[in-house]
RNA sequence: GCCUGUGUGGCGGAAUUGGUAGACGCGCUGGACUCAAAAUCCAGUGUUAGCAAUAACGUGUGGGUUCGAGUCCCACCACAGGCACCA
């Protein structure tokens, strides 16, 4: 069609002018289905190829379900509150709300263009005061309910140009506009009760229909673990210092102890601290440095020991050290640990670089154990030539392989006397040096030399050969081997014994050992082999002894609610010098953002609303004495959190919804939107409608059921698309140049739903032939009634897969459908009109412009009202079919068989074949395979 | 480091419960129509060998289960995304 783009104005009037995508709250004759798509934040760059493809999936949606008798509610807003919207603000000396005006009409315009089914009655942005005046009532409800407290908290702060930054914003530790070094500053903000819900967050992903990968988001995001709290006391004071742990079955390897350094203890302690002036100035040092830097992994640790106070390890009773370091967080857990060298990376660092002892109690286990085992003490001696770059081995050929040196110690032998004395015995080498011990390795093996199983302890050992002199070897009768030099390389393909594969790692890569297995030096715990059983004696132990207790934990935490900012819903509280905090009046929301036109922050950090006096200043709701208005706004996330409630009553004046039209939509049937999304927006939302339902104002403890995430659409370069880039993909011109079909058809066609797709313009083109070939299908139309006789078994296969394709989100499959479809009419020489209006029916909801204009053509009425199709299986079977015959598995022929022929002429005329006897003749058939329908494969010998 | 996802032609990707790997589209090659081009149509297109019939190989790598494996099991590699000193 040339006139496409008047072709998709006209029906999108008509759908506009009828309203033909109007939800009916309340309609009892139809079932409510609820399709959400997120709403966007409408800058200034436009919609992206990005949104169309999620709009037009769910737009796909939409209309299959309305052709399929539903009543959908498919509504669209704006997320319009922000940074950059303050951003223009500031440059442009307008009001931001001017700038969102001028957005949303950009948008609109553009989703008007791609002819999305929304119900437009329905639109609102979470900047019109007749939406946040519900935020902010809802925020009021969370603070009557206690659920919304002040707390000084740090933030980022960019000391050059005054500003609080988000995370976002302070990434890579310096201020992303003027590049200065962030640091930490703390600040009075509002804080939301998140983590009191972490529990019925997790478990109320029972009640969803989330993709397993958006649970798991989430599941990660609350990040629940159980451990144990165990209580150290300082000698000095018998204050308690409690540490969190998961692994309160190493406590007998504890030999320090660390914690944050903003500890209160410090404060408390700061009498007998002997060296407050170091521990002073390591805080300082501490807070200088961005929550980025503190939390970037592998960087050198650093700490001060607190000097002056004793702290004894509550099972041994042996001294320990308690050291300030920034490796741990104060906000999780008790901001105390106990530190396991041996066992715990992060530790074994820390006291590799002070020198702190490290005590082993755990031993990986390796082999497999057996009764009757001998127990021994052993080594496993690897001997590195520096020189030659090679590693000393003992080759026992088929009787063991290849291996370092390995013995048992004597009675009062040391691990390193016995090494040297076995290196010399077996290789008769003697000028080595000792380097390192690794870890004790519990093994179990059996010595066929011996006749006997062996458990041991191991101790892998590394030396460093000096020179070669060398003296004669001194074997026993079966000790039958050859000394061999070899290389890493060697060692790493030849070397098949668990012990020595393992002892090669732990004395060439020393570090903690985090895995399960024998417990050792742990008096009590000695001898018991796994973590899970130590853990559960250990905690026992702890609770007679009244030492510690069992603790779960939650990385989830307090929302910050506070953002310095101008642009954002103003948070409803005053502050009064003589009754503290106090609520607005809920009768006098909303909070209006003032009308002026200046937006740069404060030199102190507040918000730009603090410098507009008139607006600040106040009278208190309880005594009526003077008081001043918060500052702070919220952050973007509130208004997202609960805007799909508004949908279902978007024009209710007294509610923020009625609980009627809530019951009656029921839920979020469907919603999709980005995968940046998945974890934050999805948490706040679940967040705040679970604390709805429990003051009894939502229906539902989960408002959401399915969640699906959509993957990026790339620049053509397989690159995420950016202006600096220049690979970015405009919409409009497409739709322009191609119409709103074509891009919306390229959009589902164009690959998995929920995975990255690079953008191909060549690609794009072919759709576009697609629905050409289509209309020049109107040119084969004839006067028949009906569908043509040899087209009525695909047609029915076809429906039957569209189907299948829509519930798996298979729009790629869809669309490949519709085209198979339309080649094979166009294989015929005629259609009826009523083929081509099946054709039509099923395009509809990719392609909703071209097939109303081409349906109208037909006579029928419009489509958007048309029922969808549906198969009838009796259609679906094929009377011949052509299946494959294999011989050993491999295709050696295919066969048209008639369905209902039985088995034993199926398997005859397989035999038949000409190249099937080829790969049968003179070979015994051992047996014959029918699958029916499927497959023939004939197994020979 | 941990978690998740993905590895299939020149490219985007199909393959529903293990049953003819490469549907559909792009691109490419040849041909028709045309003065020519575009558009359209026809034929071909995993690799190698062959005029062909056909054969060997082929779904990241190495093993395994099975009459039969892209699909199931074990081990590993690469890339992408998320989280990250979470005790």
């Amino acid at each position: 069609m040339n006139n496409i783009n008047e072709i998709e104005k006209k029906w999108q009037k008509y759908w506009l002018d009828n309203k033909s995508f109007k939800a009916i709250t309340g309609d009892t004759t139809r079932k409510p289905y609820y399709i959400l798509v997120e709403f966007p934040y409408p800058s200034g760059a436009g919609l992206h190829v990005g949104h169309v493809r999620s709009y037009t999936a769910q737009d796909v949606l939409a209309r299959v379900k309305r052709m399929q008798g539903y009543n959908v509610l498919f509504p669209m807003g704006w997320d319009a509150f922000g940074a950059p919207a303050e951003q223009y603000a500031i440059k442009n000396h307008i009001h931001p709300k001017e700038a969102v005006k001028a957005n949303v009409k950009t948008f609109k315009g553009q989703m008007m263009s791609l002819g999305f089914s929304f119900d437009w009655d329905r639109e609102f942005s979470t900047t019109d005061p007749d939406y946040y005046k519900w935020t902010q009532w809802q925020f009021l409800q969370f603070y009557k309910h206690g659920m919304a407290y002040k707390a000084k908290k740090d933030v980022n702060w960019c000391p050059t140009c005054k500003s609080v930054l988000s995370n976002e914003d302070a990434a890579g530790g310096v201020c992303e506009r003027c590049g200065s070094k962030v640091v930490q500053r703390e600040k009075e903000q509002w804080m939301l009760r998140m983590s009191d819900y972490a529990e019925d967050l997790l478990k109320g992903l029972d009640d969803t229909n989330f993709a397993e990968r958006v649970k798991l988001g989430q599941i990660n995001w609350i990040g629940k673990s159980t451990g144990a709290e165990i209580d150290f006391t300082i000698e000095e004071t018998n204050d308690k210092l409690t540490v969190y742990t998961t692994r309160c079955d190493t406590l007998y390897g504890v030999t320090f102890m660390v914690i944050a350094p903003e500890h209160p203890i410090i404060e408390k302690l700061k009498d007998i601290i002997t060296n407050m002036d170091e521990i002073r100035e390591y805080q300082k040092y501490a807070k200088t440095k961005s929550a980025f830097e503190r939390t970037e992994v592998n960087k050198d640790k650093t700490g001060v020991k607190l000097q002056g106070i004793t702290v004894k390890n509550p099972v041994s009773n042996k001294d320990i050290a308690v050291y300030i370091s920034d490796y741990v967080m104060m906000d999780y857990g008790t901001g105390a640990i106990m530190a396991v060298p041996a066992h715990d990376n992060r530790d074994y660092d820390f006291a590799k670089k002070y020198n702190l002892p490290v005590v082993q109690v755990v031993e990986e286990i390796t082999g497999t154990p057996h009764e009757a085992e001998k127990q021994k003490q052993s080594i496993v001696a690897i001997v590195y030539d520096k020189k030659n770059d090679k590693y000393l081995t003992i080759n026992w050929g088929n009787n063991g392989g290849r291996l370092f040196i390995g013995g048992t110690r004597g009675d009062n032998e040391s691990p390193i006397d016995c090494a040297i004395r076995e290196i010399k015995e077996e290789t008769g080498y003697t000028d080595v040096e000792f380097i390192r011990e690794g870890f004790l390795i519990n093994h179990h093996y059996y010595a066929y030399n011996k006749n006997q199983y062996f458990n041991i302890d191991a101790t892998p050992l590394l030396f460093e050969l000096k020179s070669e002199t060398q003296t004669k070897q001194n074997l026993d009768e079966d000790e039958k081997f050859t000394v061999e030099w070899v290389s890493k390389k060697v060692i790493d393909t030849e070397i098949k014994d668990e012990l020595h594969k393992k002892s090669f790692e732990y004395v060439n890569n020393p570090t903690a050992i985090a895995g399960d297995g024998k417990m050792i030096n742990s008096d009590f715990l000695n001898g018991y082999t796994n973590k899970k059983d130590s853990i559960k004696r250990m905690l026992e132990y702890l609770k007679e002894h009244n030492i510690g207790r069992e603790k779960v934990n939650y990385r989830l935490q307090d929302w910050i609610f506070s953002r310095q900012r101008f642009w954002g819903e103003p948070i409803p509280m005053i502050y009064c010098e003589k009754c503290g905090w106090q609520p607005m009046d809920e009768k006098d929301l909303p909070l209006l953002l003032p009308d002026v036109a200046e937006y740069e922050p404060t030199d102190n950090g507040e918000s730009p609303l603090a410098k507009i006096t008139d607006w600040v200043n106040t009278t208190c709701p309880k005594c009526g004495g003077p008081a001043k208005r918060e500052t702070d706004t919220m952050p973007n996330w509130a208004g997202s959190s609960w805007y799909f409630l508004r949908f279902m009553d978007a024009r209710n004046d007294k509610e923020f919804a009625s609980m009627e039209a809530m019951k009656y939509w029921n839920r979020v049937d469907w919603y999709n939107g980005g995968m940046e999304h998945t974890a934050r927006h999805l948490l706040y939302a679940r967040f705040w409608v679970q604390f709805l339902y429990n003051i009894g104002l939502v229906p539902k403890k989960e408002m959401i059921y399915t969640r699906v995430s959509h993957g990026m659409v790339l620049g053509p370069d397989n690159q995420k698309m950016s202006k600096s880039k220049g690979n970015v993909i405009n919409p409009d011109d497409v739709v322009k140049e191609y119409g709103a079909d074509t891009l919306r058809t390229y959009e589902m066609f164009m690959g998995d739903y929920e995975q990255d797709v690079p953008w191909s313009t060549d690609s794009l083109r072919g759709c576009k032939r697609f629905l050409d070939k289509v209309e020049r299908l109107k040119n084969k139309l004839n006067d028949k009634k009906g569908y043509t006789d040899s087209l009525i078994v695909l047609q029915n296969k076809i429906i039957k897969d569209i189907e299948s394709s829509l519930s798996r989100m298979s729009y790629n499959t869809y669309i490949s459908s519709l085209m198979i479809l339309t080649n094979a009419y166009d294989d015929q020489e005629e259609i009826t009109k009523e083929d081509y209006h099946l054709l039509l029916t099923l395009l509809n909801p990719v392609a909703p412009h071209i097939t109303e204009e081409l349906n109208e053509e037909l006579g029928y009425d419009p489509l958007c009202y048309e029922k969808w199709p549906t198969y009838d299986e009796s259609k679906l079977i094929e009377e011949e079919k052509e299946i494959a015959v294999q011989v050993n598995g491999k295709v050696r022929a295919t066969i048209t068989i008639n369905i209902n022929d039985s088995e034993d002429v199926v398997k005859e005329q397989a035999l038949d074949q000409e190249n099937v006897k080829r790969f049968t003749e003179g070979k015994e058939i051992v047996k014959v395979i029918v699958i029916k329908g499927k497959i023939v494969n004939i197994v020979v010998k």
